[in-house]
Order: C-alpha cells, then sequence, then structure tokens
DNA sequence: AACGTACCCTGCCGGC
DNA sequence: TGCCGGCAGGGTACGT
C-alpha cells in the first residue's frame, strides 16, 4: 500500500520508539527474510526514509534496509502473523506483509548506497526536481512512477499530483513545459505533504481528489473522473481540468 | 539505453 | 453459501 506519505508516518512512530534501542534477539517467520544474529546487541542510531525505502542504521557500520512493497507494514501491537520481528530494548517491532512482496535485510554500508544511488531526488529530502522527466517520452503518469526519476510518488500520488498541476496523464513526459514541470513539482509537495498532515489515521480519513473516484463529480469542475489503465496501472483524471 | 510485458504472492470484493 | 475472476497504493527480470 505505502507511498512516500506512509512511509513517512510509519518512520514517525518507529523513530521514537526504535532510537537508542538495542536490539536483543531478532525472529523470522518466513525464510526469504534473513536476519543474522550479527544483528544481536547493536544499538539503533537512526530510523529514516528515502524514497519509499525504510532504512534503520545500526551501530558498528550495518543497516537494515526495509521495503513494504504492496502490503508491508511495521508495528509494536504483535499482530495475528508476521513475517519476522526485531525485539529490541525498547519493545518488539513486528513486521507484518500480507503479500509477503516487501522486503527486509541486512546491508553493509556499501549496499546500501548502491541501492539508495539508483533512486532519484525524494521531494521531500532532496527537494523536488523533476529534470528527469525531461529525458523519457512515457506518458507523464507513468515516469512519475519510476523511482529513478522522482523517488517515493507511487500510484495514488501520481494522479493525485496531476491532477493538482492540471496536466493530463497521458501527456507525453518530454513534451512538458518548463512552467508545466513546475507546477508539478509544487503539487507532488502539496500532494504529499498534506498526506503526511494526517498522521498515522491517514488509512481512514484521507479523501482523494481522483484517485479511486472513476464516475463520481470531479471535486474542481464537477465533470466525471475517468480511469483509465497505463503500463498495467489505473490512472485516475478528470478529462475537463486535465486537457 | 529505453521501453513494454510478465511475474512475484496473497487477500478481498463483487457477481453468479 | 461457495466459487471465481479481477483487482490491489510495489519493484524486478527479461525480451525487443
Amino acid at each position: 500500500m505505502p507511498e512516500l506519505p506512509e512511509v513517512q508516518i510509519l518512520v514517525n512512530q518507529l523513530a521514537p520508539r526504535l532510537e537508542r534501542a538495542r536490539i536483543r534477539a531478532v525472529e523470522s517467520r518466513d525464510p526469504m527474510i534473513k536476519l543474522g544474529r550479527q544483528l544481536v546487541g547493536r544499538r539503533i542510531q537512526r530510523v529514516r526514509r528515502q524514497g519509499k525505502n525504510i532504512v534503520v542504521d545500526l551501530s558498528g557500520g550495518l543497516h537494515l534496509l526495509v521495503h513494504l512493497r504492496m502490503t508491508g507494514w511495521i508495528e509494536f501491537e504483535r499482530p495475528k502473523r508476521y513475517r519476522a520481528a526485531i525485539h529490541t530494548t525498547r519493545g518488539t517491532a513486528y513486521f507484518e506483509d500480507a503479500r509477503r512482496l516487501g522486503t527486509m535485510q541486512v546491508v553493509t554500508p556499501e549496499q546500501l548506497g548502491r541501492t539508495l544511488k539508483k533512486l532519484g531526488p525524494d521531494p521531500l529530502v532532496d527537494g523536488c526536481d523533476l529534470s528527469g522527466l525531461h529525458t523519457t517520452s512515457r506518458p507523464i503518469k507513468v515516469a512519475l512512477l519510476d523511482q529513478q526519476l522522482v523517488a517515493g510518488v507511487g500510484n495514488i500520488y501520481a494522479s493525485e499530483s496531476l491532477w493538482r498541476a492540471r496536466i493530463n496523464p497521458r501527456r507525453r513526459s518530454d513534451n512538458l513545459k518548463s512552467a508545466e514541470l513546475g507546477a508539478l513539482g509544487r503539487a507532488i509537495v502539496a500532494s504529499l505533504r498534506r498526506a503526511i498532515g494526517y498522521g498515522p489515521r491517514i488509512f481512514e480519513v484521507q479523501q482523494f481528489a481522483v484517485y479511486g473516484r472513476k464516475g463520481k463529480p470531479c471535486r474542481r469542475c464537477g465533470a466525471m473522473v475517468r480511469r483509465v489503465v497505463q503500463a498495467q496501472r489505473s490512472t485516475y483524471f478528470c478529462p475537463e481540468c486535465q486537457r
């Protein structure tokens, strides 16, 4: 499920509870997740986010790299099923992930660097530099999902940001004018910040402008929201305000 | 290099 | 009620 805002909200919850904690034990209930005993005894120094990745910095030069993919989440309440657990001096963090597409791995600083280096700028960490979008002929909506061009935007916020910037999702990315890319950058930052502002209740209270609203009236002009498929994923937009 | 497609795995929902 | 297809907010591997 999670895109940048949801990952940020999760990191905001994890950081105050895990930072400075010491790992007492690790537990994997899924052979795909390998957590060695080398983790035991290390101090959690920082929990941070880059794009949709969660990075846990450990003492002694090692990191835990987590990607939630579609259904991953981390919580302190023990769920019925979980793929792995980190037991610390300040409580246990459970990694639950119904579809098991998520990843949790121990990486060296070099491996972490290689992974993060592939990511484009994170709109909230590095500023929203969208110059990479000039380099591809793919539709702008599809390009926004490419983490090498912009890191953290996913299927929901791609649609939401394009609506906010009044840009048609089927436009060729490299045909957008600089002014349009500027507007899109501001729209992305605004959409992400707004979502983060909901906090942990985001899944209950968040209202989308167009996402998932096929056939319903556009909140700006009242025209009927359309759904199309691009690169095998749903795109929602208003045909009236997004030319 | 850059693009499209298939695929990974499971749960849920609507229709029959 | 039970089964089945379609769908899901992610990324990767592979072929062209």
